[in-house]
DNA sequence: TGATTATGAAACGGTCCTGTTGCGTATCGG
DNA sequence: CCGATACGCAACAGGACCGTTTCATAATCA
């Protein structure tokens, strides 16, 4: 995914190499920088260069944008929480949303997940990689726990998977971000799964709780 | 909501008055620059006189910064389609998607939708603003249609409404962010609706479709 | 050792924007 | 008519950042 490459193989290519410090530096800079609200436009190469202690010319040499940078910086970030997946269904997802809502109070977390979000028009290739990073391990996850309720009948054995990960993980975001009352809620996980959950359980319910 | 003001009541304050076209071209220019993608930080005043066809001062003698004068252009925006509120529960939840759904697809509400959703952090002001103005209109719109449809039994009495809300809109967009094909699919807000309604609906529901 | 490449620092010319000022003209009230 | 204010336009000094280049120094290999 680098933009440009020396080594490859066993042929050192002569010289000093390449400081491996000094790019963890530059890319952890520039996700500081993200994690404190700079958006991708206004981040600057200089701005990066100064906070990674690193002259402009390093980074230069090995990223010819700043976005093949940030995408390069995006693929650091480990797909956090592999959720635990051991009591119920209904458990696992309120821990799923938990999750969703313990990250969006982090400053970090929050301003990458923006960038994710709004800059999909400009920059299609950060969001395809914030697609991959970040979305798309969790949606496997939570797939897997929606078939095992279908499964053991816990939930209705006709749900649409991709709908009902829609409308829970809509929700969590929708009410974070717009909640009248913008305070922390720390019902708000269980809340919307019952809710959610009276739809996707199998018809023939009859005991509640 | 003007920074500055001059008129107020009856006494002119002698000289030429303002131009209110040129008012209305500035704040006409920077949303068609919002609507074209640039976001709030990029947008500078320069771009918008040339568009406008105004001086710098113009703009300047009326706003003493950008953000106001986003604030002013973002209240001029209409809001837009007030939902018909016809027929059944389910098809005026439909049509309240479908609205989601086409204002999506059309670059300008797209964009500014984008800026709110975005820069939450850094333009708290604007957020607000845009909560007024989008969110807080639909959202009293869709309470009522969701409390008919209590009163009458369509929906269960004990339904949340913020949360019933929440996972509609918020699936809607998720959806339309990141589902896999990001095609266009029409029948996207009645198979929401039709999802979240066996949530929606009395527990002793009988019959189906 | 010498050849080679990388590094941080500094300086470069260039672009874009800022917010202000001056200018000649246009439009109001009196 | 006059005084006052707004207008579009151009110019200004100042700043941030761009992407490149130069330079002395550091690290690696043969």
């Amino acid at each position: 995914m680098k933009t440009q490459q020396t080594a490859e193989g066993g042929a050192r290519p002569a010289g000093r190499p390449r400081s491996e410090k000094a790019e963890r530096s530059i890319i952890e800079a520039t996700l500081e920088l993200l994690g404190e609200g700079i958006g991708v436009s206004e981040l600057s190469i200089e701005s990066i260069a100064g906070r990674a202690g690193v002259g402009k010319t390093t980074i230069y040499r090995r990223w010819s944008n700043k976005e093949d940078l940030v995408v390069d910086a995006l693929a650091t970030l480990k797909p956090p929480i592999p959720l635990p997946q051991g009591g119920t269904v209904r458990d696992d997802l309120v821990t799923y949303l938990r999750v969703i809502q313990e990250e969006s109070r982090h400053h970090r977390t929050r301003c990458i997940m923006n960038i994710a979000m709004s800059d999909s028009e400009r920059h299609p290739r950060l969001t395809e990689r914030f697609r991959e990073l970040a979305v798309e391990p969790r949606r496997a996850v939570v797939a897997a726990v929606l078939h095992r309720g279908m499964k053991t009948g816990e939930l209705r054995a006709d749900l649409d998977v991709d709908m009902a990960l829609a409308l829970l993980s809509g929700a969590m975001i929708w009410l974070t971000k717009w909640s009248h009352s913008g305070d922390y809620q720390p019902d708000l996980p269980e809340r919307i799964v019952d809710e959610a959950l009276k739809g996707f359980r199998p018809r023939p319910v009859t005991a509640e709780a």
